[in-house]
RNA sequence: GCUCCCAUCGACUAGGGGUUAGGUCGUCACUCUUUCACAGUGAAAACACGAGUUCGAAUCUCGUUGGGAGCGCCA
């Protein structure tokens, strides 16, 4: 095998899991570092479990994500067609030769006896529920007349115990399992559908995959896809498996725990780069202390020997640092168009881009989010309503009434003052009344803004500009008296 | 229960026989700014435990403990 060739290959069953984007993104990365092809194979051989629309969301995601692919659903490419579904054909005869070589047998067993011999088993305190291999000793007459009387059955994978099924995994290295522990898998369905573990082995086959990487929680049935290898004759992949993503409290990453769903980390305002970043390095390091990547900057320095084998917890905290730190390296005439698309969703709408880019600068090193270029400055957006309490009782004095207006006073004669002259006017009213900067600029910034934190005072009121400034002042003045 | 996987600060991790065990997030303090942030400086904070190998173990081996995943006609 020369060609790098991996895939993702996701169930159509709902939303992406965050962990599954982390999948896509290692397969996307590796494939993108050795000049490989990555493939996006849908999974969808469980038809209880299809969902309306879950093909096309996943696809959107990828495409937010910025992880193309090379082959796939819409795109075509060799080795298609990329739906397991539209393969049917391609399953039922391989299995044809399976069970010609005995590597296979029909089962005809009902879901009833299945579960009662399980229940059983579990009873008998056995080791492992298995199938008890039942079918395997019916004569070929047996099957042969089963089968005429359409009787439903399934595909069984005959494993022969007393063998040690070893295999190499890029990132575990050394794994083997007694075939005692594995069970006679499935393989063909009542409904002639295939399972996970057939229709991977055959795609990744006949889809040439070189390197299949994916999640631990494949790592137990692995041994079963040795073993069609092997029934198969074939050259096995190259094995990875990623170490999981973990909640707070180490299990595997789920809902309930918080949110899974890469879409809900779109909607609550995350960008793609953070997100990107932050599950690149979950699992995964470059062994330098370089934190913040861009996409093509992981693709040169992404390897598969530098994923961790433990699993990592999703810490949401540095998520949202690589959020801001995404967002504040952003060119100003992208986040104008980010704040203008975030303001159509608000009352707060017709403001200039020359405001709003006032409004950038002055908040950039200030947010996290786009979002908070809104909710961290309404002043900016409307008049305050209420004066922050604690910051009255500290700041607002007696004479603070007069020396405010003394202030607006002094704007007032200014057609439209700039920043300095705000600063000149502050200087010399204090001045005037023999006190500090800070008696005019706490009040001031009350007035303006109605809280006491934000950007410097004469980037207020230069943004504000000179009648709201004048405006507010007079407000304020009325009702804190 | 069984099988397999894993184990360095609260979190993500570097280091893989001799290091003051390094970085990042978070936390705390200080500086800057008469605000809040940003930035900068600094601090607290880790090798799960026990044996063995070795002159020397966080690092290698074994065991223990702890955690996780998997045990479907789901993927």
């Amino acid at each position: 095998m020369d060609e790098i060739r991996v895939r993702y290959a996701p169930s159509p069953t709902g939303y992406v899991h965050i962990g599954n984007l982390r999948t896509a993104l290692y397969n996307y990365l590796f494939a993108k570092s050795k000049g490989g092809k990555f493939i996006l194979r849908i999974e969808d051989t469980d038809q209880t479990r299809k969902v309306e629309g879950a093909v096309e969301n996943i696809i959107s995601i990828l495409k937010w994500a910025g992880l193309d692919y090379d082959e796939g659903p819409m795109k075509g490419g060799s080795d298609g067609p990329y739906y397991q579904s539209e393969r049917l054909a391609i399953y039922s005869e391989h299995c044809g030769y399976l069970l010609e070589k005995k590597k296979a047998y029909y089962c005809f067993c009902t879901a009833e006896r299945l579960t009662a011999l399980r229940e059983e088993q579990q009873k008998q305190k056995l080791p492992q529920t298995k199938y008890d291999k039942h079918c395997l000793h019916l004569s070929e007459d047996e099957v042969k007349k089963n089968l005429d009387a359409g009787m439903p059955h399934v595909i069984r994978l005959n494993v022969e115990p007393g063998q040690i099924i070893k295999f190499r995994d890029y990132v575990r290295e050394d794994v083997e399992f007694h075939s005692d522990m594995v069970d006679d898998q499935i393989l063909m369905k009542s409904d002639g559908f295939p399972t996970y573990h057939l229709a991977n082995v055959i795609d990744d086959h006949l889809m040439k995959v070189s390197h299949v990487i994916r999640g631990e929680e494949w790592l137990p049935s692995t041994p079963k896809h040795v073993l069609l290898y092997d029934a198969f004759g074939w050259e096995k992949p190259v094995f990875a498996h990623l170490p999981l993503l973990l909640n707070p409290d180490r299990s595997k990453l789920s809902k309930r725990q918080g949110d899974v769903a890469v879409e809900d980390y779109r909607k609550k305002g995350y960008l793609k780069e953070a997100l990107i970043n932050f599950i690149a390095l979950l699992g995964w390091t470059a062994g330098d202390d370089k934190e913040i990547y861009n996409l093509d900057e992981l693709i040169k320095s992404f390897s598969l020997d530098r994923v961790n084998k433990s699993g990592a917890v999703f810490d949401i905290e540095k998520l949202n640092w690589l959020n801001a730190e995404h967002l504040r390296a952003k060119p100003d005439e992208e986040i104008l168009g980010m704040l203008k698309e975030e303001l159509t969703e608000t009352k707060y709408a017709g403001f200039s881009d020359d405001y709003l880019l006032n409004i950038i600068a002055a908040m950039r090193p200030r947010v996290s989010f786009i979002k908070e270029f809104i909710t961290n400055c309404l002043y900016f957006y409307e008049d305050p309503e209420t004066y922050e309490e604690a910051s009255v009782k500290k700041g607002w004095k007696p004479q603070s009434k007069d020396i405010l207006m003394k202030f607006a006073e002094k704007i007032s004669l200014f057609d439209t003052p700039a920043k300095e002259e705000y600063e000149k006017a502050l200087k010399e009213t204090a001045a005037e009344f023999s006190v500090g900067n800070g008696a005019v600029i706490h009040p001031l910034r009350l007035a303006t803004s109605g809280v006491s934190g934000g950007p410097g005072i004469f980037d207020i009121c230069f943004i504000l500009g000179k009648e709201k400034t004048v405006e507010r002042i007079k407000r304020a003045v009325e009702v804190l008296k």
